[in-house]
DNA sequence: ACAATCTTGACAAATTTAGTCGGGATTATA
DNA sequence: TATAATCCCGACTAAATTTGTCAAGATTGT
C-alpha cells in the first residue's frame, strides 16, 4: 500500500507529529508556528503537510486564538507508517504499483524482490508507534532482527 | 552507508544484473543492446548505469565484436545492495547523512528512527544476492520476520 | 579496413520536491 | 462588535533530481 520513498515531506511530518506527541497534555492544541520553530521546519510548508494529516484522521484542529492541532488518538495508537503514507505520494518499490506489468506487460525479473522489500519496510513502519519512538524504540526487536538476518543471510 | 531511495536507476541496474546473471555462461560477454531489448530498458540509459557498475567492480567489459559485459564474481557473491548503492546517489533515510545535525545543529526527534530504518533496509539488501533472487528468494526468512514483527510490534 | 561494441562527457526534457504567497474562514477575547 | 490569532485552501514558483539523448572517440575481432 505504501513503501520505499522518504523525502523531507515524510520526515517533517513524523518529526512534527513527535513534537505534538511530546507536548501532549491531551487537551490543549498546539499552534503550527510553535512546532515549526521548535523543529526548524518552514511553517508554511508544515501547514501544507498538516492538511494531509488532518484528512487522514491523524490530527484534529481548532481555529482562532489558543487554537492549533492535536493528535486524534493516543500516541501508542498512531503508527509512523500512517503518517508517512498520508504525506508521501506513492511509496512503492515496484514501478508497477504491484500490478506486475513492470516489464513490457509482465513482471520484471526483480518484481518479487521489490514486493518483499515493500513488506519489509511496511512491517517496520506499521509496527512502530509515536510512543515507541519517544520511548527510544524497541531495542530488543532490533537486535533480534539483526541476529536473524545475519544468521540466514 | 546507503538507504531509502529507489528510483528506476536502481531498479534498472538490478534487473539488468539479473539478466546478466541468468545468461551467465561464465565466459561470454553480453551486449548492452541485448539486455536493453530483453528487459525493456533504454539502451543509452543502461549504458550510463553500467559505467557505475563497472567502476564499483561488479561488471567487467570487453569492447569490439562479441564484446559486452559480464559479472566479475559468482552470482551468489553479488548483493543487491551493492548494485543499488553503485547507481543511486545517496540512499539514506536521515537528512544529515548520519551526522546527527538534522535539526538546527542537533539530532531531530526522529533521528534514531531513520537510523533504525536505514539498517533495516540495509540488512535486507546486503543479505540478498543475485542468486537468491533468481532462486525465488528466502521464504523462510520472510516468514520469520513477519512473525517476529507482529509478535513484538 | 570495417563493423561491433564499449567509453565518455555534455546536454536537455520531464518530473518531483520544497517552499511561498495571498486571501479567506473561524474563534476567543476584550 | 472589533480585533487578532489561528487554521484553511489553492495556486504558484524555484530548485533539484531523474530520466533520458547524443555525438565523438577508443578498442577489438574478423
Amino acid at each position: 500500500m505504501h513503501h520505499m520513498k522518504l523525502t523531507t515531506r515524510g520526515k517533517y511530518a513524523v518529526t512534527a507529529s513527535l513534537d505534538l506527541a511530546m507536548h501532549d497534555e491531551n487537551t490543549s492544541y498546539v499552534a503550527i508556528s510553535e512546532i515549526a520553530k521548535r523543529q526548524s521546519i518552514p511553517a508554511s510548508y508544515l501547514e501544507q503537510l498538516f492538511r494531509y494529516l488532518r484528512k487522514a484522521g491523524i490530527l484534529e484542529s481548532l481555529r482562532g486564538p489558543g487554537g492549533g492541532y492535536k493528535l486524534t488518538r493516543p500516541t501508542s495508537d498512531i503508527k509512523i507508517g500512517e503518517i508517512i503514507s498520508a504525506v508521501e505520494n506513492r511509496m512503492d518499490a515496484t514501478q508497477c504499483g504491484g500490478e506486475g506489468n513492470c516489464s513490457a506487460g509482465s513482471k520484471c525479473l526483480a518484481h518479487n524482490l521489490w514486493t518483499e522489500l515493500n513488506s519489509e519496510v511496511d512491517n517496520f513502519l506499521m509496527n512502530k508507534s509515536l510512543q515507541d519512538v519517544i520511548n527510544g524504540s524497541s531495542k530488543i526487536k532490533e537486535e533480534n532482527l539483526n541476529n536473524l538476518l545475519i544468521a540466514t543471510g
